[in-house]
DNA sequence: AGCACGCCGACT
DNA sequence: GTCGGCGTGCTC
């Protein structure tokens, strides 16, 4: 028997199948989705087993494990995973990885064997184990042969067990056996105990030995799940749906096979409760659902309510989970103990078999792009599913990708909108002109007008919600005497302040230096930060009302884990006034006490390199006016912006997403931007700039020769990034109609570079769909 | 990616 | 005469 394999090296000129022996003790064990561990080369690699057939051949070595009792992957995730490949030009091994848990994958490691060892090291024992010096020691002893060093594949995985002890025969008991005799009186009581809990009378672990040779007691190890969530009770609620939301659901339950549905509502308008109620009734049918959150929405409440609705039914996959925990929700999918999957982008590939219904929530966000390899987006992975399972995807949004609404304008997808909106109106925006406010001598990030209405909210003692718009702006340090900027050595970008440790860093490499006291160019002592940090603004705010209570969340307030959620309790019970933030705060909050809420900088993502930042605008403004205005008092909103006429400001503060949608499906057109367009970046990276230059304009003129059907080249042209780790940076924009037309052309460019990118001459990326234009 | 193999300079 | 530099090529 052979076993066609995909090993763990993310190599192009490894990207296909290898063959391996199956030896017989694993014959009928075998199956497709398995992780074994095989020879390769002189190394031992994880590999996953995508097909196996009958017979031999010569030169075959044997595979040597099979990881698995059951396979990891089904056949359905097997064919994504080439799809994902195909779609995104990746390797086959990246795609089936991304696939799995963090505590399925392997670390490497090296066994030492041998007679004569140095003092010190054993045998048996993992390299890994060692300090660097004695490590080189062992390295250079094994090339002269005097010790043996086996490759070893190390399993990240854990299962926590415990043990359970069932009462057989009391009797069997000596009386003289007080602490045992406890333990018998226990259990009689509860039949079957877990040892965690059986243990703390003082018995021991010795004692328990001599129950269970005595036949007194069985015992059984079981695995036991890390519940993140296990205080949470089930209770069914019944939801009372308006009457947009019934026809939504209706809707979705009439839905054809694979068809896609957005459902357009605005803040507030009860998309949660749809999702709820169209997901339990395809539980109630036997089927399971998906639901797809940003990371940044999953917050404790949003899966609470599903906790509360599906009980144990539910997994939930988020990065604030252990990697254990994440191992341990993905088991309880894979034996089939769950209906309901909630999770962020990576829980699309949920192990479900009988899927009848995958939600997208908060479409138009782009965290659903994975911005490394395998380069996929969710919503390309769950229309694929959808139709695979025949069952309907459903996209929500407050505010569509122009890519969805289009294809909902165009019959593509079916389009549902929930109109009204609990708590009545959207609460009103005022636009404030902050060019006004510079020119009345006011240098601080907040107009007067902002000020009086804080001031006014802390009186009647409601809250407010503070958001900078923070991309696009850093705290950068420039010389005042020779106006030099402080760069990294590696990238072609300025380092930015950290007030934290005061240093500097790169955000890109890593770099990092104290803040240094003078000019490195100049010697001047005129080095100084510009820009607006959070903490800054915290000064300002306190300055002009020294009474305030603030709660700042940022990189430095929230890193500690838990400390998000902490923090947001806290203003949840009103700990604080103000709520002072960054993007993070701008979405899936609802505190029914906040009446107000500030935007900073509404515009300065505007002036970024990307056709997109008048679309995330959008979408900021008016997410984050939704937050206004909640409970039972009304809401305002205060838009600060340098940019008062901009066709983005005034759209978003009417909440008028049809005449924003229509202006800028223009922009798109007449720049030959997506939706129009499909488009691809392809960057080339070389120590030298000509090289990479070189390669992109090679690789055009290939392009060209291939002749796409109406496809199109923008470039070669620096990338806006221009250096990167020291690696000098080119690009090359292809737009096309015809995207299934193009894959298979992009891979065949991809292949023929194949040697000269494993020689390191340059690098190659292709990112299908980017989203970070850098 | 790793790792071995192999063919030229520097050293005991 | 041997150690080790890293260019080249392969991994079922």
């Amino acid at each position: 028997m052979i076993a066609h394999v995909h090993v763990d090296a993310p190599v192009i000129t490894i990207d296909r199948p290898f063959d391996y022996e199956v030896p017989p003790q694993f014959e009928t064990l075998i199956e497709p989705g398995m992780r074994v561990s095989v020879p390769f080369g002189s190394r031992r690699l994880l590999g996953i087993v995508t097909g196996v057939s009958e017979g031999t051949r010569e030169g075959l070595k044997p595979l040597e494990a099979l990881l698995d009792e059951e396979s990891s992957l089904t056949d359905e995730l097997l064919d994504l995973s080439t799809h994902v490949k195909e779609t995104t030009l990746c390797f086959r091994s990246s795609a089936l990885l991304a696939m799995l848990p963090a505590a399925l994958k392997v670390s490497y490691d090296k066994e030492i064997k041998g007679e004569t060892l140095p003092d010190g090291v054993r045998a048996g024992t993992h390299l890994s184990e060692y300090p660097k010096e004695t490590q080189s020691i062992i390295l250079a002893l094994a090339k002269k042969g005097d010790i043996l060093l086996a490759p070893v594949l190390k399993e990240k995985r854990t299962v926590k067990t415990d043990l359970v002890i069932e009462l057989i025969d009391a009797t069997l008991i000596p009386a003289r056996a007080k602490k045992q005799q406890e333990a018998i009186k226990l259990l009689k009581d509860v039949p079957r105990m877990y040892w965690s809990s059986l243990r703390q009378i003082g018995l021991s672990r010795a004692q328990l030995q001599k129950m269970e040779s005595l036949r007194a007691v069985k015992v059984t190890e079981v695995e036991l799940n890390r519940d993140p969530y296990a205080t949470i009770e089930q209770v069914i609620e019944t939801v009372e749906l308006n009457e947009s939301q019934a026809k939504a659901v209706h809707a979705i339950r009439d839905a054809e096979a694979g068809e896609t549905l957005l459902l357009h509502g605005v803040t507030g308008s009860g998309k949660t409760e749809v999702y709820l109620e169209a997901i339990g009734q395809v539980v109630d049918d036997g089927k399971q659902a998906i639901l797809l959150v940003p990371e940044i929405s999953l917050t404790p409440m949003m899966v609470k309510r599903f906790k509360r609705r599906f009980g144990d039914r539910v997994a939930v996959l988020h990065s604030a989970l252990s990697q254990g925990e994440k191992y341990d929700e993905w088991r309880k999918i894979k034996r089939r103990e769950v209906d309901v999957v909630v999770g962020a982008r990576s829980a699309i590939f949920a192990p479900l078999e009988n899927i009848g219904l995958i939600i997208l929530d908060e479409e138009h966000e782009t965290t659903y792009k994975q911005e490394e390899n395998p380069r996929y987006h969710a919503r390309d992975v769950a229309i694929w599913r959808a139709e695979y399972h025949e069952c309907p995807v459903v996209l929500g949004s407050a505010t569509p990708s122009l890519e969805s609404y289009a294809r909902a304008q165009k019959g593509v997808y079916r389009y549902l909108q929930l109109s009204e909106r609990y708590g009545g109106e959207m609460p009103p925006v005022h636009i404030i002109d902050m060019r006004r406010e510079l020119a009345k001598g006011n240098t601080t990030m907040f107009s007067e007008d902002l000020f009086v209405a804080i001031n006014d909210r802390i009186a009647k003692k409601e809250q407010c919600v503070i958001l900078l718009n923070r991309r696009g702006f850093t705290t950068f340090v420039m010389c005042r005497d020779c106006g030099e900027g402080l760069t990294c050595p590696h990238c072609a970008v300025n380092l930015t302040y950290h007030q934290h440790g005061d240093r500097l860093k790169c955000h890109y490499c890593g770099y990092e230096i104290g803040m240094p006291s003078k000019c490195p160019t100049c010697d001047s002592k005129k080095i100084k930060q510009f820009g607006t940090g959070t903490q800054k603004i915290e000064t300002e705010l306190l300055n002009r009302i020294p009474e305030a209570r603030i709660i700042r969340m940022d990189q430095d307030t929230t890193s500690r884990k838990g400390s998000h959620e902490q923090l947001l309790k806290r203003f949840e019970d009103g700990e604080a006034d103000i709520l002072l933030g960054t993007q993070m705060i701008a979405k899936g909050l609802d505190f029914p006490n906040v009446t107000l809420v500030g935007v900073l900088a509404a515009d300065a993502t505007l002036g970024m390199p990307d056709f997109r930042a008048t679309e995330r605008t959008f979408q900021l403004v008016t997410q984050v006016a939704g937050r206004a205005g909640r409970g039972s008092l009304p809401g305002e909103a205060y838009v600060q912006t340098y940019n008062p006429d901009h066709y983005v400001i005034e759209t978003a503060s009417e909440h008028d997403y049809e005449s924003f949608y229509a202006r800028e499906m223009q922009l798109r057109q007449v720049g030959n931007h997506p939706p129009y367009w499909y488009v691809t970046l392809v960057t080339f990276a070389a120590e030298s700039p000509l090289v990479a230059q070189a390669e992109a304009e090679l690789f055009a003129a290939d392009f060209v020769e291939a002749h796409v059907a109406q496809s199109r080249l923008n470039g070669p042209m620096p990338a806006p990034l221009s250096k990167l780790k020291n690696l000098f940076r080119y690009q090359l924009f292809i737009k096309t109609k015809h995207p299934e037309a193009l894959y298979p052309v992009l891979a065949t460019l991809q292949q023929a570079r194949a040697k000269a990118i494993s020689k390191k001459e340059y690098q190659l990326s292709i990112d299908v769909n980017p989203y970070v234009f850098m």
